[in-house]
DNA sequence: GGGTATTTGTCCGTATGTATT
DNA sequence: AAATACATACGGACAAATACC
């Protein structure tokens, strides 16, 4: 058994000070320089130690103030079951974990453009590669706070057969399901979520305001609703920071989620 | 605007060169003496750039060998939904995100232990904190990989009120809801999941064979069962690695995830 | 607003250890 | 055994962000 290095024996002792609740949420740790005396190590194997507590979320560090144990978020939770017939445009009500009345997402106006299908969008959309497709896209706010990224695809036959609203940069205010229903007799029977974990790009680590290194995971939910016909007919992509959000699924006859 | 250090540069050169192809899946990058010379800096900063795109995994490290592009992976997929009156002892089938056919994991025999009921877990079981649960804890396997850990809470009462085989150390073959319904009477009624994700334990990291820093996140799906009084009768808490599992939720009539 | 002290961020050079081929 | 490549650890210098007077 090879010994741990340094900075890890150094970086496992002031994990089990936070665990123990020796250093509490939200205070500050020793400086670099208090710490490197205490450990008698180099400045640069503590800065090693605590790039090690930062990756796991345990700290954070903030230029010109110090190193701080991260404080308890209570994340957002969104119930990804709902009726069949609706459910699509936008997931199902959003809580705090802690809270039981639901919150109000505000959603920005689309920014909408016209897109060749690619790779995995065209896929799920059943459609042949380079095909064109409208893209809708929209950031959502909770309370002020930037909380998801949507995009929905559309096939550019839709819009051309008479659906000419999903042009247009405003909100669908009655749903684009609804509209697409009562515009095409386009009926929605299902969808089916998948559920992804990645690294953010850069749209979203600016947007999120999440750190530049991709130590924080977007949670993406990409779901493809379904016409009468079996035939998929919309896309809708939605991106969540996976350390603020949750995701709950609901099967038969069950409480809402706490 | 400040200048991007040089690291980062030096980062955003090499993932631009991934990104594109010119630098395509499993091949090797030229090593950090080499790095340092082509970019002129010293190796400390070249190293500096490539444990950026490590943690946005992009690259992986192999002390004596190189760095290289990671490979794609073709994750697994593990559909939520099922039916409200069985499914929660383990969740509905797992495909490869490629393939048709669903995979069959391998359960090892549970390791069961009777643990007091602490936070998070005594509030979904909904009883009070400190009271008795049988934990049944079992590691999962798809092919021989280690795919995911699982472990399943029920209240003490139950096993004392007749279950007495959520003591035994085998798997329960009909399934343990099943198993609970004939001895008990227990119908369940439905489930719901909760999703979240975090940075994994120790247990999981060398379970999964993850990277020592956190920096592959785990997805945590916790199912809460709840018998025909509304009222819940176990907790399964499974847990897979991030980077290759995804999730399905199916709602209505659709076709099954690809 | 300006200046100064404090604290983390970036970058360098060097030496030695460990894993792999 | 030797060569190669990444990992750990040190020390030093300066930059950038923040707080405080």
């Amino acid at each position: 058994m090879p010994p741990e290095p340094m900075y890890r024996q150094i970086a496992d002792n002031l994990r089990q000070k936070i665990e123990s609740g020796e250093l509490s949420h939200g205070t500050q740790l020793p400086t670099e320089l208090e710490l490197r005396d205490q450990f008698e190590a180099s400045r640069n194997t503590i800065r090693d130690a605590v790039k090690l507590l930062t990756t796991r979320g345990l700290v954070e560090t903030r230029p010109g103030q110090g190193t701080f144990v991260v404080g308890k978020i209570t994340p957002y939770v969104t119930t990804l079951t709902g009726d069949p017939g609706t459910g699509g445009d936008e997931e199902g009500p959003v809580y705090l974990a802690t809270a039981a009345e639901p919150r109000s997402p505000v959603t920005t106006p689309p920014r909408v453009e016209i897109q060749e299908a690619r790779g995995a969008g065209a896929d799920e959309l059943g459609i042949p590669g380079g095909a064109s497709v409208v893209s809708r896209h929209q950031r959502r706010y909770i309370e002020g706070t930037p909380w998801s990224l949507q995009t929905s695809f559309y096939p550019m036959d839709l819009a051309l057969k008479g659906a000419q609203r999903l042009f247009q940069v405003d909100n669908i205010e009655e749903g684009a399901v609804e509209y697409l229903r009562v515009t095409l007799g386009l009926q929605q029977v299902g969808y089916h979520d998948m559920i992804v974990v990645r690294v953010p790009d850069a749209e979203e680590t600016s947007f999120f305001k999440l750190p530049e290194d991709g130590r924080v995971a977007v949670l993406e939910v990409r779901r493809t609703a379904y016409d009468a016909n079996g035939k998929p007919f919309r896309l809708t992509v939605s991106v969540y920071p996976a350390d603020r959000n949750r995701l709950a699924v609901l099967v038969g006859d069950v409480p809402p989620p706490q």
